[in-house]
DNA sequence: ATGCTCTATTGAACCGGTTCAATTCGCGGG
DNA sequence: CCCGCGAATTGAACCGGTTCAATAGAGCAT
């Protein structure tokens, strides 16, 4: 009954014969033995653990990522260790060095786009690394990259208003400059010209992904005369939506009646809102399984990996009202004309269009 | 130049002459040396690690908690080992022993109330424990309990309407037989019985804490005759709160002006719910923290803490609508000579009186 | 009986630190 | 000059496992 023999009953019982290992095992019940992590990772170098470093921990996007990548380190039967950083990310090189420290088999950073300063100092050395979502390449050439497909989201969302028969769509970016911002709206510019529909610079503003300046953005592009103020608008995420519907509300117009409003993200509340939110649902529980995997699978290496998002159709959208077309009073003449000039199947193209984007 | 020497250099600098201390960290930084915390835990048996189990990181609960612990295991230099169990909360004990594999220097448990079947199988041996808000008295002598007070959330809440002058105040309480629906109940009854008034059964309804069925309980209430319909409603949560301004809205009541209603959490979004919602603020965040100090210094064990709320008043309470005294018309005549035979002094008194909760 | 193979078990080195008794060294006092 | 003392350093045991070469023992063919 050698320390050998006990180990060998834990890791390969195979090798063990049947009587001995019975009789380890019966004594292993009897004085509630627990095999210590700590000494077989001491002794393996591998923790069987991992490190997942966030921001901030109330964005329920970064709580959905925690979720999958629980999960998966759970059906992996590793453990999972969470560092939250501070908001500014200023300390996240000390918790990836804690990390390491711990001998993480692996670090998850799913943390806000890191500042230039704060990137430079970060050295993961021969540990393993997925990262989130990051604007940069990395400079670490054997980290995998994971994130969403703007693209996509901004597409459908407004493949979907196009669907409905909105010409006239404002859009309202996040950040600017930040890549998932920028890709949103290539995605809606994309959507557009696939449509056919001159895009109207007037109709874009750029918010910081805050209700508050949702609502601001929103005011400005709705407080117009009828026949130019849009008949719909794509809010760069479900926040700034919120923001809308107060902005409408302010406005005395009706959504959806008067005016189709959509989000991104498909946050918990989206549900709660009056009426519902069309939004594009983002997987950020998915992409956590996914971050999870990479690492576990020990395949994480430069990899890249996008997700698909998918749109949610709740009743913040509808047909745009159609006195936007003909019911114009104050309005410039050349304008609606310039509108109706849009070949008569447009509409129907569109609807195609939206259609196939849902299913991409 | 021996081990020995080097360890000492980390851990107690002051015993080291200061040339060999200089020309060990020189070494250290040209290598780029990083001490192993494995092997330092096993050799003083100390981790300085702590674990943290939930059972549902969606949770703005939850977060808050998770945002307070690891604030201070990150200012007492540990680590948190965050443990996400299944909703169900049946694999919390191997969470646990998983935990204590890691040999972590204590444990939070801050998951839903667990079914008796689980927590029988619990076992923590040696290690400290800190649980939240539990029901029953654990099993464990030296954990210690650390929880809300439910009773003063509630009492807050009904006396900030008493105050406001409200006598018809409904409640819909949580899932019944649970003890933080229960607290919340007694303060509840507590602030009417200091208010002087007498309690009407047919005011009270049990909800579950969802949307759904706040919306349900408060159609249920407010779905009579004017003077017998509650003026303002205490809801035992947020989400049932959100559900009353459903009901509210369906029933073309105008929040406050024609019902005043307040709900228990302080969740994010309820600035954000129109009107801004008059709520009780639960400080997740400082439980999170005051259990995770109770850990970092060792003082865990059998102590009990509660944690006061505080009452943030907002857009969804007013007084009540004078029509609700004098001009009722379908009304029992005897229904309301009763509540004119309150003293005239009692909205007084409970001002007072909901002062002092507040302060308590 | 001897040699050989194959299986089961053992013993010891090792992982990278901590801890402490033992040792070395420099120095002042007798 | 020798002794004793305190400060600095060293060496080795130890934490609790894993791993693997060495060994013991059983079974079989020669």
């Amino acid at each position: 009954m050698s320390v050998g023999t006990v180990s060998n009953v834990l890791n390969e019982p195979a090798i063990v014969s049947p009587e001995t290992c019975e009789r380890v095992l019966r004594v292993m019940r009897q004085r509630n033995y627990r095999p210590s992590a700590i000494a077989r990772s001491l002794a393996t170098g591998r923790t069987r653990s991992f490190g997942l470093v966030v921001s901030n921990i109330f964005n329920p996007f970064t709580a959905g990522i925690v979720q999958g990548a629980g999960e998966i380190a759970r059906e992996a039967g590793c453990s999972l260790l969470i560092a939250c950083a501070e908001d500014d990310c200023q300390d996240v090189p000390r918790q990836v060095q804690v990390l390491q420290q711990h001998w993480v088999d692996g670090i998850f950073l799913a943390t806000q786009p890191l500042p230039e300063s704060v990137w430079r100092e970060l050295r993961f050395g021969r540990t393993p690394v997925v990262i989130m979502d990051r604007d940069q390449p990395p400079v670490e050439e054997h980290a995998s990259i994971i994130g969403f497909d703007w693209f996509m989201a901004g597409q459908q969302a407004a493949g979907h208003l196009i669907g409905l028969g909105h010409r006239r769509i404002g859009f309202v970016g996040g950040i600017p400059g930040r890549s998932s911002s920028v890709q949103r709206e290539k995605g809606f510019r994309r959507a557009m010209a696939g449509a056919g529909i001159h895009l109207d610079e007037r109709l874009q503003r750029d918010g910081d992904y805050s209700t508050d300046s949702g609502r601001r953005c929103a005011e400005d592009l709705l407080d117009q005369p009828r026949d130019r103020r849009p008949t719909a608008l794509v809010m760069g995420n479900d926040m700034m939506a919120l923001g809308a519907y107060e902005a409408a509300d302010l406005l005395g117009l009706s959504v959806p009646h008067d005016l189709s409003i959509t989000g991104i993200d498909d946050n918990f509340f989206v549900t709660h809102m009056a009426p519902p939110l069309t939004t594009v649902h983002v997987p950020t529980r998915e992409l956590g399984r996914e971050g999870m995997r990479m690492l576990v699978s020990g395949a994480a290496g430069a990899q890249r990996v996008s997700l698909p998002t998918r749109l949610v159709t709740r009743q913040s959208t509808a047909a745009p009202p159609p006195e936007s077309l003909w019911r114009d009073q104050s309005s410039s003449i050349h304008r609606v004309s310039a509108e109706l000039s849009v070949p008569a199947d447009a509409v129907a193209r569109s609807q195609g269009n939206g259609r196939k984007e849902r299913l991409t």
